[in-house]
DNA sequence: CCTTAAAATGTTATATAATAACACGTGTGT
DNA sequence: ACACACGTGTTATTATATAACATTTTAAGG
């Protein structure tokens, strides 16, 4: 009986939601009286919220009031989210356990760090929604960076964060690109995350970037690394000859 | 009509949610479909969630999210919320605008960064949650401190926290207590913290210990403060009169 | 091993709320 | 003046939740 009750929850955890019907059908061995009650008692334990006719989960709620707190943030966050889910899944069995690693901020390190519910290890992070979400993996150690509240992004950025970042080792660098150029690099729209990421690529034993293909051709104000600079470049799909070609020539692996 | 919406809006945010006929009592010129059909706005626009016969602010919904991380945070929350929503209420008045302010973390600050809505100060904290609440007030310049988040009480501690502090100015330190009693002064459970609010102590012009009345007389394991150190202590009810007594002769204000 | 209490489940009737569909007025811009 | 979108009200219909009681299962103690 636990057990349904703990598969209704991550159900909801995982889809954001469910009907009765859909759980009905899943559980035909019990009455919907039944599964109404579980409901119950995840709603009293507040893991779910109950709706008519089924049930929200509690986090994809809270998930969506970072989002619009500044509007267009909500729409950037569901645009070419396949891509982005995508590049998150193969990012994630890099994310060794005991490893000390860190996580950029943005759309795609957000479902990265969904991805990392298991697994021990130490997380930095900028974002404050990333560490949010790592938290709810009890065998991470989920470390903040301090600093000013972006709230377009939820992520941190000032002055301490580079003297923050000197005293923590980091084994692998996940890193998200706004752009890329052969001209220009890996890019970015603001300096100051800029700044981060560029200490961070240095300091990291391992570097990967994450980027959907929407990306590849365009150039933000900002240059934070080259291809000779990363490790691993993760995208949603296979690269152009030309860039495949530069990959190889400089040692960066395209996965 | 907006403003009908508004403050329908409003009155789910103050009060965590509503009942249809709740809202049908308020607004008896209006039909309890139009009613419905505001509620169905305010959900599109992710600032609600419809429960059968009414609905919830998500808000409110994301906040028992933080604390129930670890189980027993949601009773301590609920525990003396009148008396912690009496002490907030007095001390809101003090974060004057245009000051630089540390909020400590707690569920006492909870309800103060609650308050903070309006205003322009800059406000350094510790507390993820009360980060998060305070950013919704756009004239708010938040601060984290970075560090190891504790997922028990969604703060974070660490090496890097004085160092970070060490850079900022504060006007006015609003800090939480655990306990106190004469012999040991303010005290608190755990010794980062501790550290913290020491550290918050000296450095800020004017120090306001928030506490409710329950804590009188109980003695933590950390000493962070003397009652000479401490400009302004906020109760939810007057002083017995030997701590004002002893209040008078070492110029601390009790409100 | 048996007994009892507590917890979990099922069943029904009843109460409650949500939806859909249509109708009406009001303002806006063409 | 016209079409049109928008907010609103009304009703009938459908869907869902609740309450109360009966039954089964589980856990705890003697």
């Amino acid at each position: 009986m636990k057990d349904r009750r703990q598969s209704i929850y991550e159900l909801i955890e995982q889809n954001g939601q469910v009907t009765l019907h859909e759980l009905e059908g899943l559980f035909p061995d019990v009455s919907s009286m039944t599964i109404r009650r579980d409901l119950d008692h995840l709603e009293t334990e507040n893991k779910i919220v109950k709706i008519k006719g089924g049930a929200k989960s509690l986090r994809h709620l809270s998930r969506s009031l970072f989002q619009d707190v500044e509007g267009d943030y909500a729409q950037r966050e569901m645009l070419h989210a396949a891509g982005k889910r995508i590049v998150a899944e193969k990012a994630a069995p890099l994310a060794e356990t005991g490893r000390s690693i860190f996580i950029d901020a943005g759309s795609t390190m957000m479902q990265l760090a969904g991805l990392l519910q298991t697994g021990r290890f130490t997380v930095v992070t900028n974002a404050v929604n990333v560490a949010l979400e790592l938290s709810r993996n009890q065998n991470a150690a989920v470390n903040l960076i301090g600093g000013e509240i972006n709230r377009r992004n939820m992520c941190v950025a000032g002055a301490g964060a580079l003297d923050y970042m000197s005293r923590i080792n980091i084994d692998i660098a996940f890193v998200a690109a706004s752009g890329y150029s052969e001209e220009a690099g890996f890019t970015n729209g603001t300096l100051y995350d800029c700044e981060l990421k560029r200490f961070v690529i240095k300091k990291a034993k391992k570097t990967v970037i994450l980027m959907d293909k929407s990306k590849l051709g365009k150039t933000m104000p900002y240059t934070f690394c080259k291809p000779e600079d990363v490790d691993v470049l993760i995208m949603d799909g296979p690269p152009e000859a030309e860039l495949a070609a530069l990959a190889k020539r400089v040692g960066m692996e395209i996965i």
